[in-house]
DNA sequence: TTGCTTGCAAAGCATTTGCAGGGTA
DNA sequence: TACCCTGCAAATGCTTTGCAAGCAA
């Protein structure tokens, strides 16, 4: 998927460098390596997960600056933030996405279905306009129970 | 609302009381409280703002009580639990609600705006019961911007 | 050189848990 | 009398923040 911008179509890179650009920040080597990372899953993870995924390829990145940069990437727009379950924050890049989709929750194991109703989605973005609503996570969630822990 | 069991109508106190009989767990003054407390309000309201209401009204209940009967009521089936936002989770009664009814929550503010969809909710329930999954919140949360923090 | 960034450790919250004393059936 | 419950304080887990040193433009 790539983003547009006054009607010009941008990688997730030029999208986040235009973004950083605007808001008179630096691309720093941290920055990169967190950006590349997201951009090749296409994957929910935590700020824990990614840490683990950057130390076994040698990247060596503190957390402080993982969920600096997540908050960063979210607000760019490359990167969803989701709420997925009691205490923590998923992140999903929008990079691989061809489509919204949205997760059913278990709230006992955490495991994650996704699904895609198209219908679903129009109307949801219908109700957000009507209320003057802008979504960010581009999806929903749903928690409950999954077959195996009903 | 009242919810059925076996085909009859039970209220809120006779569910959860059959519930803690059924678990050979004991009806005390806190839970009375706490029951009472939930079933009188029709708001999303999380652990800490039940805890301060109660202590407004001279009834003590200690935050570790508290924390553990709301996961007795959300058990029992006579409240929701909700994941509405950062590290928090809500939850609201469903004595008084007629309808399910999801929300749009603002990740800036923690505005809430409640919507009833009967199309959309329909059409999920289907979608929970093509993958097996049970949903516990009877609604579903989309995360966004509200009209004064866009 | 200026001012944004980083890493570290400490702090902040929400929530859970161990334990000793107390209450319900 | 048996358990189940409660309150307290400590622990836990995720996230944020203050600060001094480092780096990009």
């Amino acid at each position: 998927m790539r983003l547009s911008l006054h009607g010009k179509q941008m990688t997730v890179d030029q999208t986040f460098e235009y973004y950083l650009k605007r808001k008179s920040l630096k691309m720093t080597q941290e920055r990169k390596v967190i950006l590349d990372e997201m951009s090749g899953s296409d994957r929910h993870f935590g700020p824990e997960d990614l840490l683990i995924q950057l130390r076994e390829k040698g990247k060596r990145v503190s957390r402080a600056t993982v969920y600096r940069t997540l908050d960063l990437l979210v607000d760019s727009g490359v990167v969803k933030k989701v709420c997925l379950g009691p205490q923590q924050f998923y992140y999903e890049s929008l990079a691989k996405k061809e489509q919204r989709h949205s997760h059913l929750v278990c709230v006992k194991c955490g495991k994650i279905i996704e699904f895609s109703d198209q219908a679903t989605e129009e109307r949801l973005v219908r109700i957000c306009q009507e209320n003057q609503f802008e979504m960010t996570s581009r999806c929903f969630q749903v928690f409950g129970f999954c077959s195996k822990c009903k």
